[in-house]
DNA sequence: TTTTTGTATTCTGCATACAAAATGACAAAC
DNA sequence: GTTTGTCATTTTGTATGCAGAATACAAAAA
């Protein structure tokens, strides 16, 4: 029993990934809000690294679309206007479509009781009226949809759309009305999940989204004009 | 009209973005092949720059799944296996009807035009038994339809999935009979996006790429064995 | 012969150094 | 008062240097 001990198999998480993340997290909470310039040097020493890791994790932001590349101007968070969303809501909504197709047919019961628990939690903060709390488990509803079908690409290409779409949900500070109607169709989509009518989930998701959407681009003039 | 010349907005191509470029073609291209590794200091002398911005390109590489960061131990190019691209292409299904519908309702007639023009030189290089022609064509149709879908963000979630499937283009070596009913099949995509008919060119496009899929899969196999 | 172990080399990950471009301040000219 | 030109400073883009991990290889042991 002399090498027989695990010897760490947590390879250091490297540094341009931890910044990538953090990132991320700043972007998305509004920490760094859009159009702002990233200064890397002053980025370097808040997150504590060299420059180099860091210009690393700001090219991965530029793909994925949180950041915008200037030439010999560095990045800023990218601008997230009405047309830009409203795209990146319409393929979610065609993305989250296919998924609750697959998940329909790919997903096991656990599976799928697993998301009837996020479910009941998401109703318990609609009750009280937590929208932070709705939202929260709203979000890992439609993750674990998306996830659950089963289809890796299909979950990447929903989760870089989904961080830029998240920049932007304090926009749908949605009436009760709205909020209410959203909770009852989570219902049903739920319900078509588990008795796995692959048709009506379909029908239901692109609805949701574009309920959602509309919802969203109801709010943003308002928020532009303020 | 002292000041109003173009001032060259010809700002120098940051290098990352030329190597990432020039990756992206040794990939697609398949002189790199999957499961080789990207040696750095060799790539950057073979490319004339330094590691630095190389390894920019890279991670931007590893974000669009074209290549696989292994701790410690640096890039590979990923493996392009069945279920991937299967499932890449189950997701580009979904997005091109979610294009075909809106170049339906968006496109100009002119756009449409151009698509017809690029149809039939698809169709003189299919007339010659070009099959490289008849691929490049191809691709630039479906590009087209895409691009001309208007939404932005849909263009870029399709270009990165795309990326990925071209690498196995070859694979798709098919029979005279899929090649005819593919021909045949593009044939009503054009009319269907010319009569500006919705729910047609959803459907075909749709079908369309089950089609593409399933003789992928076909082919796949034997080149395993082979 | 096969396995193991110690060592040298190679490679990546990160930090730092340097050059070119952009930004800002300030003064001169209109 | 505004504009324009010049210079200092800041910031980005790129190259290079260095430490540690991974790999290759050779010698020793089984």
């Amino acid at each position: 029993m002399t090498n027989t001990q695990q010897v760490t198999p947590i390879a250091r998480r490297p540094l341009h990934e931890e910044a990538a993340d953090r990132l991320r997290d700043l972007i998305v909470q509004g920490r760094l809000t859009p159009g702002e310039r990233l200064n890397e040097r002053l980025l370097s020493v808040q997150l504590g690294l060299s420059r180099t890791p860091l210009r690393e994790a700001i090219k991965v932001l530029a793909t994925e679309g949180l950041v915008e590349l200037l030439p010999n101007r560095g990045a800023i968070v990218s601008h997230m206007d009405a047309v830009r969303l409203s795209e990146s809501m319409v393929v979610m909504g065609a993305l989250e479509a296919l998924a609750g197709e697959l998940a329909c047919i790919n997903a096991t019961d656990a599976q799928v009781n697993e998301i009837r628990a996020l479910h009941y939690e998401m109703l318990a903060y609609h009750a009280r009226g937590d929208l932070a709390g709705y939202f929260k488990f709203n979000q890992a509803i439609h993750l674990k949809i998306v996830k659950y079908s089963g289809n890796t690409m299909l979950f990447n290409a929903y989760r870089q759309l989904n961080a830029n779409v998240r920049r932007a949900r304090y926009l749908a500070n949605l009436s009760r009305e709205r909020w209410d109607a959203a909770v009852r169709e989570h219902d049903e989509i739920l319900a078509a999940l588990a008795a796995r009518d692959v048709k009506r989930i379909k029908a239901l998701l692109s609805d949701h989204l574009t309920h959602k959407l509309a919802s969203v681009l109801a709010a943003l003039p308002s928020r532009q004009a303020a």
